[in-house]
DNA sequence: ATAGGAACGAGAATCAGTCTCATATTGTGG
DNA sequence: CCACAATATGAGACTGATTCTCGTTCCTAT
């Protein structure tokens, strides 16, 4: 599915900053490589707790600015899995994306994408003449172990 | 759109705990009539503050532990649109449902339905082979004031 | 009416996320 | 290489929503 090569996404990360004349810093740089190399979602809490093992302690208040600054850019996605705190993915510059379907059994976060789903959105966007930017679509009911 | 009749749903409602065994309240009264007659979510505080106004001031924790009772029980549901507080609205017994559009500018949340985005929901389910019993769909963007 | 189990509520405690502001870095022009 | 102005960073105070605690009050089945 999604999930490119981490190294593209930094490098494409730091040269989309640097286009909108961001100068480099190291706290970003340390949450743009944690980032990179992560396979699902984080939290700021998570990314914070992580760096400062690795003995890269960053300011709480970098991170979530630098979080703040990828999302604006269109460079991560906050994901809101559940009603606690806020996690965040890279967004692959193709454009491609996926959702998830949670089990609520075994807790289990399933990824999917699917075209189909992808143009209804893009109808309802329309027929309500509003530009839709981005969407959120979560899934809940029970996997293929759990049914 | 949704929300048939408040009057239908709190019955519901009430009928549901009952056979749950849990004993009647007027903390539990009190949010179950407001929440009814909502056309759309509601946050905790939101819920604290109308009623305190009404002069039904009810503990903060007492609302807190209603609305999660009623989630419990496919009641309502907790709706996650951004990051602050999360929000809470009836679920109509039948299935009848909405989903919501907020405007990130202004933030303004706008309730739709539309039946082709919920038929390609059911097809993502058949396709993966899961049982989805609910969604959340989520759109973000700008709304007709803010474009 | 009464007892035991729920439900309530006031206020303290949590905790993610935000703000402030002094200090450290970075990139540019000279 | 140097000085400066424009960022970037971080410690820690602060916010605001949600959760916890625990003594009090309300329900309801005998
Ligand atoms: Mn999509
Ligand atoms: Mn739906
Ligand atoms: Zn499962
Ligand atoms: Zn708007």
């Amino acid at each position: 599915m999604s999930s490119a090569n981490p190294h593209a996404w930094s490098e494409h990360a730091r040269a989309v900053l640097a286009r909108a004349g961001r100068q480099r810093g190291g706290a970003r740089e340390r949450v743009i490589e944690l980032l990179a190399r992560q396979p699902c979602a984080l939290s700021a809490v998570e990314i914070e707790d992580e760096l400062r093992a690795r003995g890269e302690a960053t300011g709480r208040a970098s991170i979530y600015r630098v979080l703040d600054l990828l999302v604006e850019h269109g460079l991560a996605e906050r994901v809101t899995v559940g009603q606690g705190q806020a996690r965040f993915e890279t967004v692959d510059p193709t454009g491609e994306h996926h959702h998830h379907l949670i089990c609520e059994r075994c807790g289990r976060l399933v990824a999917f994408d699917d075209p189909g789903l992808e143009r209804a959105i893009d109808r309802v966007g329309q027929r309500l003449g509003m530009r839709v930017e981005r969407h959120d679509v979560l899934l809940r009911g029970a996997c293929e172990r759990c049914e």
